[in-house]
RNA sequence: GAGGUUGUAGCUCAGUUGGUUAGAGCGCUAGAUUGUGGUUCUAGAGGUCGAGGGUUCGAGACCCUUCAUCCUCCCCA
């Protein structure tokens, strides 16, 4: 028998990864609770024409696809291959895949609302976290399954939910510890209006993917990368003008008034910069937003404002959050006009941070906090009784499985990172005593049984 | 989808131009220690050298195939 393995891009997490990656989890699924947020969750399939078409091409070729059951089934195997044809040509074809793996939050999400509409209350605030799956090739960083954690607010134009958002980001860094983030902002009506600029909305898709490799590859291989697709030079040129804009949010945006300001979504787009600047409400704020107009963003349904949280330069982490307003969400589900916004958070990158700047508390690793040793039959019994009434009293306790050694028993203890050992022997079970051992400062008390319940295990 | 890297003990890795019986550290088990862990010392267990084929008197090493892994690009979180 070859050894198991598990999928590539896959992974199996132990104890202690479980516990900090909860640790996260929780601190975001408290903070977007505190801001009236409601949990939902959907399948881990949906049908695959719910997901084909809405990521782009490149996308599409990344759904994991599910097999039909009963293709084996002998009276239909003219079918099946008739329609295995048809996929060997790169079409999808209900006999033999209608199901998939879902790929994002976002557009299952979007079905859920266009399917419940007449159910929900809007604003409609969700969140979400769940795993999704991509057929990409695994890298440092990048999963084949991994999970997101999505905050989205739909049936509402304010920018009132830009202002919460932003506040949701910086209580939840805060909160991890990674105060130090640097919350960027721009908004797709920039873009737009950069795009009208040079000659044309259709060139948006081409700018925005070009300009957003900026910090990766530079201005120079930027500038070629616009000139491949086919933009000319006095539009590059323009473009070069927008992106070298520097100095703090306010030289900023009057910079990028004198270029797009009289186009009316440029000024629009401005506006609501201002807006969210202007009024953010973060108290003691260590790190400002931070107004980029180089940050673009991949997804094409954004066309507001949008966000991305990157790691403390000190990392190298890049992005570790991000999200944007988006005018018609389940449009393609046949509800039109629900405007929405929404933020994600990259727990696996968040957790990589937390490990390198160590952030995780001490108390995420402790599990147990008491070991009760065994020392015989007798005293394993009484042992077990006096471990009910912790347990009881919600102290987290274990007994050791069988009578052992104490130097075994200690050991055990130490290696699962427990605090505490009460060890109840022969002597101790003839005086109704315990002896309690704190483990990290190494000292240790014998007390009466009865009064074990009063000692604090912290 | 394109390119590259690495596969040797549970883990991290040595292993010379191809040469006897494949090593180290950590971990594991036992003992020194019959009621006190972390330190130390001693002993022991543990390998189809990723898999299959080839070259050779002889392959962990060279060649081919295959699988896995990690990384880069495309794209994304």
């Amino acid at each position: 028998m070859s050894k198991p393995s598990i999928p590539q891009g896959t992974r199996d997490f132990g104890p202690e990864v479980v516990r900090k990656r909860q640790y996260i989890f929780n601190t975001i699924r408290s903070v977007f609770e505190l801001y009236g947020f409601q949990p939902l969750e959907t399948p881990a399939m949906e049908n695959l024409e719910t997901l084909m078409g809405k990521y782009g091409e490149e996308g599409d070729k990344l759904i994991f696809r599910i097999l039909n059951n009963g293709l084996d089934n002998t009276g239909k195997h003219q079918q099946a291959r008739e329609d295995f044809e048809k996929v060997l040509e790169g079409k999808n074809v209900k006999g033999i895949t209608e199901r998939a793996l879902k790929y994002d939050l976002t557009i299952p999400f979007a079905r859920y609302v266009a399917m419940n509409q007449g159910q929900l209350t809007f604003p409609f605030k969700r969140y979400q976290i769940q795993p999704v799956w991509r057929a990409d090739r695994p890298q440092r960083g990048r999963y084949r399954e991994f999970y997101q954690c999505d905050a989205d607010v739909v049936g509402s134009k304010s920018l009132l939910n830009e202002l919460e958002l932003v506040n949701i980001y910086e209580e939840v860094f805060v909160k991890l510890g990674i105060a130090d983030y640097e919350l960027r902002i721009n908004n797709r009506k920039i873009l737009a209006a950069l795009a009208e600029l040079c000659g044309g909305a259709d060139k948006m898709i081409d700018i925005t993917i070009a300009i957003d490799k900026l910090d990766k590859i530079g201005i120079d291989k930027v500038k070629e990368e616009l000139a491949q697709r086919g933009l000319n030079e006095e539009q590059i040129t323009t473009i070069e003008k927008y992106l070298n804009i520097t100095g703090n949010n306010r030289e900023k945006l009057e910079l990028i008034k004198t270029l797009i300001g009289h186009l009316e979504t440029g000024s629009k787009g401005i506006e609501e910069l201002e807006y969210v600047i202007n009024n953010n409400q973060i108290q003691n704020q260590r790190s400002p937003i931070i107004i980029d107009f180089t940050l673009a963003r991949g997804l094409n349904y954004y066309t507001g404002i949008i966000f991305e949280a990157k790691a403390p330069p000190a990392v190298k982490m890049g992005s570790i959050g991000g999200g944007g307003r988006y005018d018609d969400l389940t449009g393609l589900f046949g509800v039109p006009n629900m405007p929405g916004v929404g933020i994600s958070f990259g727990v696996d990158r968040i957790y990589d941070v937390l490990e390198e700047l160590k952030l995780f508390p001490e108390g995420v690793y402790t599990g147990t906090q008491v070991l009760f040793f065994n020392l015989g039959p007798a005293e394993s019994i009484t042992a077990f009784s006096a471990m009910q009434s912790l347990r009881n009293q919600g102290v987290r306790c274990e007994l050791y499985h069988e009578q052992a050694k104490m130097d075994k028993q200690f050991k055990y203890a130490e290696k699962k990172n427990i605090g505490f050992v009460v060890i109840i022997g022969s002597q101790e079970l003839l005086n109704n005593t315990a002896v309690v051992k704190n483990l990290k400062t190494g000292v240790q008390e014998s007390m009466a049984l009865a009064n074990l319940s009063n000692k604090l295990f912290i």
